[in-house]
This record gives C-alpha cells, structure tokens and sequence, in this order.
DNA sequence: GATGAATGAGGGTTCATTCAT
DNA sequence: GATGAATGAACCCTCATTCAT
C-alpha cells in the first residue's frame, strides 16, 4: 500500500469516526468523502462498501481494546484494578458504534469480537477468584455488562455511570452477594 | 372515536413497538402498516408523519412510567425500594425508541420527559436522605445514569445489569463513598 | 331529488367554486367536503369523482353563459353592444376551471361547449356584419380568443385586459385592419 | 462543470420545458427523468427539488426575456416596436410556467421578475410618451396584461391575440381613449 | 488511482376513491 | 342516506453504490 493511500485512509477512518460518534451511523457516505478532503469514489476505494467502513472502525476499536488488556495484564496489579483501568480505557474508543453492526458475519470481526471478549472475560474470571468482583453473576454476563457500559454513545471515562458499575461489580467485603434486589429491597432489615 | 379506528390505533401502536424494538427505528412506514394489517394511509390517520409514531409511543411510554412513579411513591415502603420497583417496571417500557428523538421539540414530549425525570428525580432525593442512595452523585445525575440503564433496547426487569447499577448505587453501609475509584482500585489496600 | 340532497348539492358546488377559484384546481375532496360542513362522501355521493365535480362546475357556468347569451341577444341593441354585455358579465364567472378539463370527453360538457361557441360566435359575426368588430380575425378565432381573456383565474369585469382586447377587436372606424402589426410598428409612416 | 454534466443538464431543462408546457406543472420528476434518459438522481443533482427545477426554467426565461429587451432597446427604432417585436418575442419563451410559482420566494427568481417588469415598464412608459400607446392605462398595469398575454400556455407569436392586444393598446391616432367601453358600447352614436 | 456524476431502489407522504359503520 | 375511516397508487426525494472521465 502506498503511503498517500495509507493516509488517506486513515484520514477517513478518523473523520468517519468523528461524524459517526457525533451523529450516529446515518450519516452519508458523500458526507464523509468530502469531509475528508476526497471523493466517494476514494472512499468505496479503500472500503467497499458502508458496512465495510463500519466494520474497519470496529475492528480497529477491538484491535486497541485487546492491546489495551494485554497491556492491563502485563502490569503487576490485582486483576480488579486491570479492570478498572480496561474498562475506563475502553470507554474512550468509538465502540459504540458496534451497536450499528448487530447481525454482520464479517469473518474478521467476529474473531476479534470473540479475542476481546475473551481477553476482558479472564480478566474478570482473575477478578473473581481473587475475590473482588461478585460471583453472583457469571463471567459471561459481566462482560456483556460491561459492554453496554462502554458501548454508549457520549461514554466518558469519569462518567458516573461507570464508576456506578464498577461499584455495583465490586464484591462487598465480608458479605455474600446474590439475594433478589427487589426482595432485599423490600426487607425490613435493610431500613 | 370508532370502535374500529381505537383498534386500529392499538394495533399499529403495538405492532410499531414490536417492529422499532426489534429492528430499531429505522423500520419502513409501510412494513409497519402491512405489519399491522392496514394501508399506509390508515397510519398516517392515526399519525400525521413517522415522527409522530415515534413521539406517541414515546409519550405513551412516559405516562405508563409517571404512573409506574405515582403507584410507587403510593405504597409504605422506603424510597429505596420504590426506586427498585420503579427501575424494574420501567425497563419493561419501550422506552429505547426516546433515543431516536432527540432533536425533536414536541412540547407534550417534552413535558412528559420533564415530569417523567422530575418524579425519578424526587424518589432519587428521598432515597439518598434516608441514607439508602449513594450521596456523590447529584440526584440530576442519578436519574441521567439510570436513564441508561432502562432505555435500552432488550433491556429486562432481571438483566444483571439493572442489578448492578443498583447495587452501584446502594448506599454502602458504614462506610463512605466516594474516592476515586480508580486511584482505589489500584491501593494496596484493596488487595 | 329531495330537498336537503338539492341544498348539499348547491353547498357543494358553492364552496367548490370557492376555494377551486381561489387555490386551483388543485384543492382535495376532503378538505371540499370538509368546508361544505359534509362528509366526503356525501360529496362523492353527489359527484361521482372530481372529475364529475369539475364537469358540474363547468357546466353549471356554461349554462349560465348561455342564459347571458340569450339574454344579451334578446335585447334591442347592436351586435358589439352584446358582445361587450356577454363578456363582461362571463368574465365574472368561474370559467376558468375549465382549462383544467382539457382532454375531457364528458357528452354534456361538449354539447354545452359546442353551444356556447356557437353562440358567442353569432354574435360576433354580427358584429362582424354591423361593421363594429374587425374583419381580419375569423369569427372562430374571436370566441378562442375572448375564451382566453375570459377563462382566466382572478378575471374582473372591470379589467384593464378585457377593456384592451374588446377596443382590440373593435373595427377601427374608417380604416382597414389587418396589416402585418410588426412590420407596421416598424414602418416609418408610424413615427 | 463536466461536459456531460452539462449536456444532462440541458437535456433535463428541454425535455422539462416540453413536458410542463405540454401537460402542466403537475408532471412528475421520475417522468421528466425518464423522458431525458436519465435516472431521477441525476435530475435532483441538477436541481434540489421539483420547485428548484421550475424556478431554473423560469430564471432561463426571464434572463432570455431581458435579452431580448435590451436588444429590442438596442435599436433605431421607435418604443412601439421595441415593444412589439418583444412581446413577439416573449410568446415563444416558456413563461407560463411562471404561474406555478406563484407564491414561491427565491431571491434570484424574483431578482429577475423585477429587472424584467422594470424593462417591460421602461418601454411602454416611452410608448406612452412617443404618443403610441394608450395613456388611459397606468404603465404598470400595462405590464401585468402584456404577461397574461404572454404567460398562457400555447401563446405564439402570429396569435390572433397578441395582435388584438397590441392593437387594443395602440393609441387611437387623433382619438382620446379612456371612455368607458361599455356606455360606449351601448351608445346610439356607436351604431 | 482519484474524482464526482449517474443510477435507481426504497422510504416518507398525499390524496382520489371505496366501504364499513 | 350520511359519515369519515381505510385504502393504495403515485409522488417527491435520499443515499448507497457504480462508472465514465
């Protein structure tokens, strides 16, 4: 690949994910060509087609996401705080935009999706066996969990809603978790 | 009104919640109406336009919560739990198609939203007084959060995640909320 | 016929010369109805298709151009006299919805029109006899022409257009028309 | 502009041109589209929308009409046949589609109308002075009728109508005109 | 290889007309 | 007979995609 070709396709990755993040998947094709400085026809160059587009960014978010986890797991830190630290990393990269991809059978994305959720999966199983995430719920659900966590538009790392989260995962200290919420809710012990 | 015409009115209503919730809200005005078993003109009778499909069922949604907050707010038990019951009727609503109105500015949408968020907002406060809601986290902000949590499409009363956020929030019994997670999650002290 | 069928009929055909008058032919068959305090389809009772309510219309004005014709002729005045007389007061009527029905076959709308015609076109040969309306133009031609300045949305008696076609038409006394106009206003003789 | 561009775009305004002159404003785009072997993309990128189109046509005529006005004013020749020869001229041009855009507000369109009105205005007010044309009617009113001379579907130059208007705005050589036509109409001294 | 003009299926909406109440 | 709800063909327009320049 030639070096302008590499750059004019990152230059549209990048104002694709800034018009996409700012105004969802709807927007144009003819859009994005002129606001990257070039032509549709450059653009079904380098994807050939939107759902290409789309499935080039995703790709892209999970490829930093398991770079992001193998970078987590890399450091001498309890597997909780390389949750933490995963998730409010993730939280910054454009995977809301997988939202739009529900039902693609890219070969390439779905490998990647599988690696990903893998990679936080241990993550969260190290966390649980070493006593800081609650077992209430399987690893399986907590990364799906998670997922809804991070890939929401407008997401941001010191949102509420992710320390909320992480809060509501954490394993309470010296105490089971698990009973209904709504009958604990309701018991008079909890008044 | 008909009889016939408040049939078909329930009809399209439903068949268009079933559709939106399913496909999202880009499905097609006559795929709705050969849905519901009727002509596109019979939708555009009950509705003058797609928006105000999207704005009905919204509306529709938002009185069903209101009613949801009243009965609630009606019954002898802490706020905590009327919080709870809330959540867990709320994320039965068709309430993710809100999303897809954002930029709209009708005004009995509008006020709906704003009674809807008032009514959370005051279980919220009455919650964190008597002790059972988190105190560092603005009640605005609360309501934002578990705005989140319930419009989302396939959200379910007993999804872990309505669990977790709820438990994220709880009020940590004798003992501070606060600091910032992520500096905490990495002290030595969690280990 | 009863009587309230005869009086929606009218109502119908008056608030249908309305608003056709005002906006066009262009206007719909509910909102016709609507503002004749009906159903549509009463309206569609009464008239078969728009068409048929245009038809009625135009007929209804044709008669009542006959009813002038006859009238102007049955008076002891010249020929021009009644031509200025039947013009004047057709120009009031909704003729002009007429062009709307061009290339409509409707047996009594044509017997209606041929009429007409025809008995404009007396007329204006007698005109043409009595010396008062320019030899130049066939007879036929006149009737399609004042069918111009006639047939025309917002026409009024008093219009400067329908006083310049009839001086136009009027034989000039003592000399002979029909020259070329364009090479006669550029003939020295005229400066 | 490429050339073909170009070309299309021509081809879209003639077929346009014939197919409203022919069947009225009320053809349909894909129509036009197809009866200039293009798809209907293609017409939308020439021209936005359907009112965009008939504005286009319109601007071409009117800047056709003032082209011909100022050639017209060009010459030796006297204010009566700069007249003349305009209106001659003008009947050819599709300007009863102007009709349609009654009401319509675009800035270049209505720029235009008044620079056309303006000159039209310009010539007969000089007529009237040269001492060629009636003073009885205001110059601005004069105007208004020469356009519904010349806005009418089917006008053509060697039109009996064309002639009788001009002839009826001639001023009578040696003959105040301004009586009133009907009195005169009926007045013993006319037969 | 880049460009942007051309394409046309498909979506939203209107309105003449029909038909159940 | 009156009503107005239901119908669906047809219209305007968008946008993903193709292709001539």
């Amino acid at each position: 690949m030639r070096a302008d070709a590499r750059r004019n396709r990152a230059r549209i990755v990048a104002t694709a994910i800034g018009l996409f993040t700012e105004r969802g998947a709807g927007v144009g094709m003819d859009e994005i060509a002129r606001a990257s400085g070039l032509g549709v026809g450059t653009l079904y160059r380098h994807f050939p087609d939107k759902r290409a587009l789309l499935v080039g960014i995703a790709c892209d978010s999970l490829r930093e996401l398991l770079a992001c986890a193998q970078d987590a797991e890399a450091r001498p830190i309890p597997a909780w705080a390389m949750l933490d630290l995963l998730v409010r990393r993730c939280v910054e990269l454009p995977l809301a935009l997988t939202k739009s991809l529900d039902g693609e059978h890219d070969p390439e994305l779905e490998e990647l999706q599988r690696r990903a959720d893998e990679a936080i999966q241990q993550i969260v199983q190290r966390a649980q066996q070493e006593g800081s995430l609650r077992l209430d719920i399987p690893a399986r659900e907590v990364v799906g969990l998670l997922n809804v966590a991070v890939c929401r538009p407008g997401a941001r790392a010191e949102d509420h809603l992710v320390t909320v989260i992480l809060d509501g995962l954490r394993a309470a200290p010296g105490q089971a978790r698990g009973g209904s919420p709504v009958s604990a809710a309701v018991a008079p012990s909890e008044m």
